[in-house]
DNA sequence: GTGCGTAACATTGGATGTATTTTGAGAGGA
DNA sequence: TCCTCTCAAAATACATCCAATGTTACGCAC
């Protein structure tokens, strides 16, 4: 229990770093679509703000993969496709299979509470039918797992795959009829944890990737007309 | 085969990745040491360039994990602690296994070809004794082996995540007597390969991460003076 | 002699200015 | 009608400038 001076320290945020969430956070739901131009000048007047904190905001988010630069011309949202994505999932796999290995071993006694809470709420939000708070639900869960892994490095690098994927997230709630997989799925991975049983939550992990990365790719199949952005003025 | 026009490019990269390349490569070599501190109107002078540049490819180092901003203070070149290490070869282990994994099921015809003429091309240079190549030769034979997975993402994180240990890349190499065992951990990694053994290829890439943790761990306890940095003027 | 306060300095954060490059439209010729 | 060349508009890349803040050193008081 440090202080609670952490909400006031928000405001002084560097602004670069406020416009590199806020550019990040529309890529991520959409507002921002795949192929449209990021053009300093139009972002500068939008956010109120001089061109320099974009450009730097900018530059983070091409390390991330999330824009493309093209030299001389500028940046413009990264397309999305089958192929990144399974690319993104294939390393996910194995990142998440390494975390549930890894929390096997590491959990703490109220990382144990804290999972056995946020997979009954998990399944609590699925007979809700909430989307919104059975996605909510979701990251939760994983993310105890992931933080109990105690690995600072490997918690960055699943929350940055993770992110790419985002758009994707609801696509596979909706799917009513995988719900019941995704509470067995969750609870097989809760179990296998509480027991120690390392190969078993790996194993556990890995097929919940799998299900979701078909869930995806049909989605994505069905409805492909999200690769070409639109102007927006 | 698309166009060579690669290497020409190299001429025109904007200039902040010129510093960006410039400023990673001197602290990944130890030039810059970790905590000496980052000032973008010195490393202006020094490059011959204005602070834009700089701060641009400061941004990128930063979401990079090789430097640390510190608000209203700049950036210094971040800390390499033993936690932060294990933290990253742990990671590596698990994407390691998963790129011999892959390699098994993609490797093409030139790439089997390519990577024995690597894997005696090792052989060979530790009989040499030349550390400088022993590590190029081993370089070049893990770069088959991740080029092979087709898998981008998996490709970058890999480079990044091995960049984080150059500095110690020549510590586990002097090392006369681990020779034999590189040598034999490789020639398995090949042979499970050129086998399509996925199990023996990811246990023994497993295997070899261990070793070199071993390895350089023990050379950071018996060296720790690298820990902090000194002023250069 | 030590500790506190203040002021000068150094450095980052952000804004603006300038030049080069790309793109796109329009005119002219085949 | 289509292609090409030219020119203008716009956007990036880089440099510089101003403001705000953190750091340091000096001096004064206790």
């Amino acid at each position: 229990m440090e202080h609670d001076f952490t909400v006031n320290m928000n405001e002084f945020l560097p602004l670069r770093d406020v416009v590199f969430n806020t550019l990040r956070r529309a890529i991520l739901t959409g507002e921002l679509k795949p192929g449209e131009r990021l053009m300093e000048i139009h972002l500068a007047n939008r956010l109120g703000v001089s061109r320099t904190p974009i450009r730097e905001a900018i530059r983070k988010l091409e390390l991330e993969g999330l824009v493309t630069m093209i030299p001389r011309r500028g940046a413009e949202v990264a397309q999305i496709t089958e192929k990144s994505l399974q690319d993104v999932l294939e390393v996910r796999r194995a990142l998440d299979a390494l975390c549930a290995e890894l929390a096997c071993d590491r959990i703490t006694a109220e990382g144990k509470a804290a999972l056995k809470k946020a997979c009954d709420g998990f399944e609590a939000a699925t007979k809700a039918g909430e989307i919104v708070e059975i996605a909510a639900a979701d990251v939760a869960l994983h993310d105890i797992i992931v933080q109990a892994t105690g690995n600072q490095r490997l918690i960055s690098l699943i929350n940055n795959l993770s992110e790419q994927m985002y758009r994707y997230r609801f696509e596979y709630i909706k799917d009513e009829s995988g719900h019941e997989n995704l509470v067995s799925e969750h609870r097989m991975i809760y179990e296998s944890i509480m027991k120690g049983d390392k190969e078993g939550a790996a194993a556990a992990a890995r097929l919940h990737i799998d299900n979701q990365e078909k869930s995806i790719i049909r989605q994505i199949r069905i409805d492909p007309n999200r690769k070409n952005g639109s102007r927006r003025h």
